[in-house]
DNA sequence: TATTGTTATACTCTATAACTATA
DNA sequence: TATAGTTATAGAGTATAACAATA
């Protein structure tokens, strides 16, 4: 009825649609979404476990175990802080950041038929759109 | 870079931005998201329980589960169907009718500040561009 | 035989609480 | 005392495989 709730409307619905594009990616190298999130985020940055899981918006504890799995699958490495015995840093192995480039790949060509829905100048357009919607 | 690369972008960090803020209005119910999603999909609808595994995208195992557990909380019922004894039809209680009201009005709530940030003109030609999107 | 749904099993994700080690 | 991280525990979500009942 109103305008901003057939915004909200179509913004949910966007939202699973990506939400469901993104897992299946993430399944066909055998990553949870969790997980491709962790590579996407380790991708520019070495966090400490906190700020990882500031990032991730999840409990220190879940990301303990979070990185132990993934660190047991080959694809994050620990490193202790030089100037905090207590601090862990956390960074990709190389073979972590080709499978992250191959994954993003993927979503690319997962969402092409998505975005090819629109031309150059509506895809700009949406973009903008939705980039001032996060707050530029 | 590109321009649908840039879009993909955008639409990958709205759509987590979407659904943390959709988490946080189900945990204030103390619903996951895919009770949340549960809510939404049998708000308009009394699916069988194969019908209600292909909306969510689910195995039937899993959906047996999720709404055993979403029975015991007096979210949903269970029915047999009169035509066909091995199929199970799920409805809202309605209680969980009242419930899905709340949240959605809370989405909005949550949402507002989000969609705020662009005029009406705007919010409608986003709207239009995430219809086209998905398909109309 | 095919379909609907459940059960058994196993694993990941998640949080809370209690803990260790370092600061 | 406070902070960084782990461990123990518990529960939800998920899939696969095997099953029962019905068609």
């Amino acid at each position: 009825m109103d305008t901003a709730d057939d915004l909200r409307d179509s913004l949910v619905q966007v939202s699973f649609a990506v939400t469901a594009l993104l897992s299946r990616v993430a399944a066909e190298q055998d990553l949870s979404l969790t997980q491709l999130r962790v590579l996407g985020i380790l991708r520019d940055r070495e966090p400490t476990m906190a700020e990882l899981a500031t990032y991730l918006g999840l409990e220190r504890s879940t990301v303990s175990g979070l990185i132990d799995r993934a660190a047991q699958r080959g694809l994050v490495r620990k490193t202790t802080h030089p100037d905090d015995a207590r601090s862990v840093r956390v960074s990709l192995t190389t073979e972590a950041q080709s499978l992250a480039t191959l994954v993003i790949a993927g979503i690319g060509e997962l969402m092409a038929p998505l975005t090819d829905r629109l031309n150059s100048s509506e895809q700009k357009r949406l973009t903008v759109l939705l980039s001032n919607l996060l707050g530029r």
